[in-house]
DNA sequence: CCACGTAAACGGACAACGTAAACGCACCAT
DNA sequence: ATGGTGCGTTTACGTTGTCCGTTTACGTGG
């Protein structure tokens, strides 16, 4: 890939009354907007989303920036830290998802599916940058992904709180809950092609049936094994677990 | 890390009479035995159990089993195909606890529980492998972690199928019960010290309730979140899982 | 208008990694 | 003895994350 965006005086044009713009609050036209955490961030995001994971590099996400590699440590400690605060911005982002609320309003059941779907939303967005969410340490133990920030804990269990759940059955349902949205998101991630290395699938509809001449009932229900069920069953699991969650909420209140 | 253990002629000091021992079936006292795929994967797992998945390197895995890096090229094609057939031996091994059943004995649920709990005790042994097994691509789309394998699901499926479950409650089961071990075992796992990169945990019990001032439920509920439940959950999991299963068979028998 | 300080990006370097190719050595059947 | 064959070593190359010294661009005070 020798072809750089890079000339060397790109930007360099001093545009005339620069400061003119300035003090409209409009960035310089062609002069390329410095270099930010955000921006850093966000590119990483784009670029796991396009080229998976193991295509990340700090060389080729300095280029996509225009930049070369060492200008992003100005921003970023390093590549370990960069993944961090890549999944911070993903779950962290849910913030910005209106269909998500940070308090429940039409009861905890509204809640909770509201937030698992916009959790969902994410996931289905960034499916190559969504294991990351799972896979890099907590910063507690008690913090479980993918809902792995104080704030979202917070509002997660303040919500509870506020509806009637005891702690405990708060605390119960937040580790429920976090492993359910945890399964299935993974798994429904993983088949809209995940980690992305040098993989051979084998073909779903070529001649595997020889390859799968020992296993007679998976051949037999390889087509109903091959169905894309992914969104009814994150329904169904999430229904499952409101149940759980009920009777977790009711058997705390007398005790 | 300088001192390399690796003798020009280690091992080549022929010991006498070798064969001798050999017509007996004993392997050469002092001659090291010869690399095989299997030690190698084996080794492969030792290592990643102690000094945890970023540390595994082909050079340090060699010199590990008393070897240069390229002379495992031998026996495994790259890392990639390595770190496969970790996952490989990590479910296949299953095979060999005899508390796991290869087909149901005494109902389906005492089967599924038993596979559930050998896939718990092969997580809880290898803690910082497991996670391969969740993040590493399938051969097929619709093998899902930690069922990853085709002769797993064969008798996963034709051990419901046995036991009265139709086709659709067959598949519809597997994908709830994949996804259930799933998260449940991630969980678990990565709080056991999973990834062990360069992390910084906040430490549990000191002064962090400064860094929790903003979060009033979560600092008043940690002690609770803190615990370790991992056990209960699981078993608790399990059975919620295993009475939508019995609805999945049920509602299938006359519908 | 010019010199200057500072912040930002560059460019070269380094160690460690995965892996390719060629090599050397012990063994074994002839 | 002899030529192959299997197995491990050696050397080497390209790529990675990151360090450090240098250069560039720009805002500011004289």
């Amino acid at each position: 890939m020798p072809t750089s965006e890079t000339h060397p005086d790109a930007g360099v044009q001093a545009v005339p009354d620069a400061d003119a713009n300035a003090v409209e609050g409009l960035p310089p036209p062609s002069a390329r907007e410095p270099l930010s955490r955000e921006r850093i961030v966000e590119a990483a995001i784009a670029f796991i989303d396009e080229h998976g994971l193991p295509g990340l590099t700090m060389r080729r996400l300095g280029n996509e920036l225009g930049v070369e590699a060492m200008a992003l440590y100005r921003y970023v400690p390093g590549k370990e830290d960069l993944l961090d605060a890549v999944v911070e911005e993903l779950i962290e982002g849910m913030r910005r998802d209106v269909d998500v609320l940070d308090a429940p309003r039409d009861g905890w059941q509204d809640f909770l599916i509201r937030l698992a779907h916009g959790v969902r939303r994410v996931a289905l967005e960034h499916p190559k940058a969504f294991p990351l969410v799972a896979s890099r340490p907590t910063e507690a133990p008690w913090l479980r992904p993918p809902l792995r920030s104080l704030a979202w804990v917070e509002v997660f269990l303040s919500g509870l709180l506020a509806e009637g759940f005891t702690e405990e059955a708060a605390v119960a349902s937040y580790r429920a809950y976090t492993s359910v949205l945890l399964g299935n998101l993974l798994l429904e991630v993983s088949n809209h092609g995940a980690d992305v290395g040098p993989l051979d699938v084998l073909d779903d509809m070529s001649g595997d049936d020889a390859a799968l001449r020992d296993y007679p009932q998976v051949r037999r229900l390889r087509s109903a094994l091959s169905e894309d069920r992914a969104a009814a069953e994150f329904e169904e699991s999430l229904e499952a677990l409101l149940d759980r969650m009920t009777l977790l909420r009711n058997e705390h209140l007398d005790g």
